[in-house]
RNA sequence: GCCGAAGUGGCGGAAUGGCAGACGCGCCCGCCUCAAAAGCGGGUGAGGGUAGCCUCAUGUGGGUUCGAGUCCCACCUUCGGCACCA
């Protein structure tokens, strides 16, 4: 073949990309002869257009697809289109251009962008969620959700985003916005559909432990998220009536000190318990917090306001009458939604009391340091008692020895907590138990870009799911799209009037759409069988398949899409469809690209396209500079001049060929003793090489693994100045240049690997041998300190004793000028690296 | 407030407790050229010294160690998550 003339990337990259698609070396098929390794990097949506986010994210998978199959895996790396969503419906109601037109022109100029970056995907198994092929088995999902009892209806005070109309789930509101526009959100009353996660609350927060190869970091955001407290709950009689309120707390041992009880304004028991006296005040208050935004509702440093209902209940231990309030700072959305209020115990009780002059009773006493350890250790020096402007008695929040709690004085708070659960529930008053911060995950959304809700009502048989034969439930395309409206499913009548799959009767469909994290919560596994019109998989080839052994994709969905993804795969293997328990065995999440210290969005008008860079640059130096710009997990600033650099490595790489270089086989090896001192040395950088990059590339290090390469080239070229490049060293060299760089750099590889007679293409050869053999040094710089500073630097022989090393060491003339005749107390010596001589 | 991560040259960053600043960007000098681009070679933490070299230096202050960017304690700053969650 002849070589180039120059380096250049415009030629070689479109025929090379050409070429793989053709030789379909990454179209993967179940190998008995081979381990599995499925790839995944998380799918985009198709906005039409590429950035440089989504390119570091695919460039990374690119390189861990490549290679685990020049490590000789069996390797499934899909791409799929997660097509569905508010940005495309937004754009019909703005321009009129039907998503489902704009839609496929958005994938095909995506596809063809990732292409030209050199990514290598099974493009037999793609898949787009929007495609009634796809979302027909979304359906079914809820179907099969309906039918295990994890889909149900209810009416609930929902988030709603005034700007996207629609509700969006609790984990889609940040801080009070919607997570999309940013508007902020409000409360509605509907009637939607909710998919029970709770119920999965436990083995989603203990199978965490498991999954030992994904982030702390992400695991810790699901745990809080999840939120586990374990406690107990204890019914607070009202005085008087039938009513008993029930409360949650993590600190039953404190019940002796609950002074009051506070419910949440809308707790259902305050307009029956309200005393005629207090009932304007209280309903004033009700109203007051209603009209609240969250976002006032939720400030903490807010002082704390609260009503007396008039109401008593009586604290179930010491039978003392104590007064029910209601109080925002109590949230009817966790817990009970009602509180034993305990001011000895708690601050935001305590601030509570002292401003409406409530009983505070000390419960809790601090161990001195020296005393006794327990469980929940000794009192917690960080929550020392504190005493209040006006208080008689401190707050005290930690842990300690129980007095002024009758039959547990002296307990300690663990042992207190144990002790009054089981009294409790000896004498029916309460009893132990766990709560969650998570809540139900709402799916409805009244939109219409999104896989239609699979049910129908009927006024005879109410709600009824509709038959999966009868699946897909299609989206009609002939729909008006009015900004300001509902979801324009409610006025398609050829879609809303239907008959009852039951009865045969008159009917109407559900108009909701389903979120689109329900669409991206189980395409991994569609994957594994994407053209399956049976079932949404088969139990057999997901089971091949997964789980997924590296996912890929942004921290940002640390939360949501893993959580659900998660939960469903949960739910599917309680149903016999897949064996594993958990989806994804390790997971790494990236950083963001920025530049000008914001993340890249149209909106900020900041966005680096992909395609200008590949075409001035080429997709190698695109893909190099990506990874070498920083550590992936961190964030990375953009910046504009890194890539030409990237450009300049490559083409120094492409310059190291000039001349009759061979790779592959006819390379060369020989027996060390062939070799020149300069041979061994580049033979033995080589080798360090591999096994640098080797490593690097394993644990996603790909900031280093290139600079290993560079350095590598760097040598190459020095041999190369003063010996040629004839020699079967530098041969050997050049060979494992390319296949160390052939994942990160694949085009520039591919070409050089056959203009220099390698055999096949690179992407199908063996990953380099590291030979510790070659690879250890002849010769060591031993450094010499003296006093721990280092004085003088002594090549010496890789294999000399302790007793030369030291006896070199004191012989350096610096070493003696820094000893100043004086004797060595100490020598320390770290064999083949350092001595340390200590006076 | 709680939990977690991170602070290293002009910049991105590198460094199993053992030579701080690899590799790259930028900048400076030189070679090549009529000239430029490209390329190649050299230099580039700060301060001092003609020089051999010396001193200082990894957010701040302590500590452990023969030896600390790395481990421990306290603090400061930035970022991320959670947050009136009982």
């Amino acid at each position: 073949m002849n070589k180039q003339e120059r380096y250049n990337p415009q030629v070689i990259e479109p025929r090379l990309q050409r070429e793989w698609v053709e030789s379909r070396l990454y179209f993967a098929q179940p190998n008995p002869d081979k381990p599995k390794f499925y790839s995944l990097v998380m799918f985009p949506y198709p906005s039409g257009d590429l950035h440089m986010g989504h390119m570091r994210n695919y460039t990374i998978g690119d390189v861990i697809a490549r290679y685990h199959v020049m490590q000789g895996y069996n390797v499934m790396n899909p791409m799929g289109w997660d097509a569905f969503g508010l940005p495309a419906e937004n754009a019909a109601i703005k321009d009129g251009i039907h998503p489902a037109v704009r839609t496929p022109d958005n994938i095909e100029r995506m596809k063809e962008q990732l292409s030209k970056m050199g990514l290598v995907y099974d493009w037999d198994r793609e898949v787009a969620s929007y495609l009634p092929s796809y979302y027909k088995w979304t359906q079914w999902m809820f179907l099969l959700m309906y039918r295990r009892g994890l889909a149900y209806r209810k009416e609930a005070a929902a988030n709603w985003c005034p700007v996207d109309r629609t509700v969006l789930a609790n984990e889609q509101v940040v801080d009070g916005h919607c997570e999309r526009c940013g508007a902020e959100v409000i409360k509605r009353n509907l009637v939607q559909w909710f998919f029970r996660i709770t119920s999965y609350a436990d083995r989603l927060l203990d199978s965490l432990d498991t999954l030992d190869e994904w982030p702390d970091r992400v695991r810790t955001m699901q745990r809080n998220w999840i939120g586990r407290s374990t406690g107990a709950e204890i019914s607070f009689p009202v005085e008087g009536t039938d009513h008993t309120i029930p409360v949650f707390t993590t600190r039953p041992d404190t019940v002796f000190g609950a002074t009051f009880v506070v419910l949440a304004p809308e707790h259902p028991l305050v307009g029956r318990i309200t005393t005629a006296e207090q009932r304007a005040s209280v309903q004033q208050y009700v109203e007051r917090a209603s009209r609240e935004t969250e976002i006032e509702r939720l400030s903490s440093d807010k002082e704390k306001t609260g009503v007396f209902t008039g109401a008593y209940a009586l604290n179930p231990m010491t039978a003392e009458r104590i007064q029910i309030w209601i109080a925002d700072y109590v949230l009817v959305t966790y817990g009970t939604g009602a509180i034993q209020a305990v001011p000895g115990g708690d601050e935001r009780d305590y601030d509570f009391a002292l401003k409406y002059g409530l009983p505070i009773i000390q419960v809790v006493e601090p161990i001195s340091a020296s005393g006794e350890a327990n469980d929940e250790g000794a009192s917690d020096p960080s929550v020392a008692p504190v005493y209040k402007e006006g208080a008689a008695v401190p707050v005290y929040t930690g842990y300690g020895v129980m007095v002024n709690s009758g039959p547990l004085n002296g307990m300690t708070t663990a042992d207190a907590k144990a002790a009054i659960i089981q009294m409790l529930e000896a004498e029916d008053k309460g009893r132990g138990t766990i709560i969650y911060r998570l809540r139900d995950w709402l799916i409805s959304r009244q939109r219409y870009w999104g896989a239609p809700i699979p049910m129908v009502y009927c006024r005879e048989c109410g709600e009824v799911p509709v038959p999966e034969e009868q699946l897909p439930v299609e989206l009609p395309l002939d729909v008006e799209f009015t900004p300001g409206g509902e979801s324009p499913l409610t006025y398609v009548e050829s879609f809303v009037n239907t008959t009852c799959p039951q009865c045969g009767g008159p009917a109407r469909r559900e108009t909701d759409t389903m979120d689109t994290f329900v669409d991206s919560s189980w395409y991994f596994l569609r994957f594994c069988d994407p053209h399956n019109t049976e079932e949404p998989f088969a139990p057999q080839r997901a089971n091949y398949w997964m789980p997924v052994d590296q996912y890929i994709g942004g921290v940002e969905h640390a939360i949501l899409h893993l959580l659900y993804s998660r939960y469903f795969t949960k739910v599917l293997a309680d149903a016999g469809m897949v064996d594993v328990q958990e989806p994804f065995r390790r997971l790494f999440t990236q950083g963001m690209i920025t530049k000008g210290g914001a993340k890249m969005s149209k909106s900020k008008g900041n966005v680096v396209p992909v395609d200008e860079m590949v075409e001035s640059l080429g997709a190698d130096a695109a893909r190099l500079f990506v990874l070498f710009i920083g550590p992936p997990e961190e964030d990375a600033e953009w910046n504009d001049r890194g890539a030409e650099g990237m450009y300049r490595f490559l083409g120094r790489v492409w310059r190291l060929f000039e001349g009759r270089v061979v790779v592959g086989s006819s390379g060369g090896e020989h027996a060390p003793g062939d070799y020149s001192q300069a041979d061994r040395d580049l033979l033995r950088k080589m080798h360090l090489t591999i096994k640098k990059v080797t490593d690097d590339i394993k644990r996603f290090h790909f900031n280093t693994a290139v600079s290993a390469t560079m350095e590598l080239a760097n040598a190459m070229q020095a041999y190369r100045d003063a010996h040629g490049p004839e020699k079967a060293a530098y041969q050997a060299a050049a060979g494992n240049l390319l296949l160390l760089l052939a994942p990160m750099a694949p085009h520039i590889t591919e070409e050089l690997w056959r203009s220099s007679g390698g055999e096949g293409s690179i992407h199908t050869q063996s990953w380099p041998h590291f030979n510790a053999e070659l690879a250890a040094a002849e010769k060591v710089t031993l450094v010499v300190q003296v006093n721990g500073k280092v004085r003088d630097r002594l090549e010496m022989s890789a294999d000399i004793t302790q007793a030369e090393a030291v006896q070199a060491a004191l012989g350096s003339a610096k070493v003696q000028q820094h000893l100043d005749g004086k004797t060595p107390e100490q020598v320390h010596y770290v064999p083949g690296r350092l001595v340390n001589i200590v006076i």
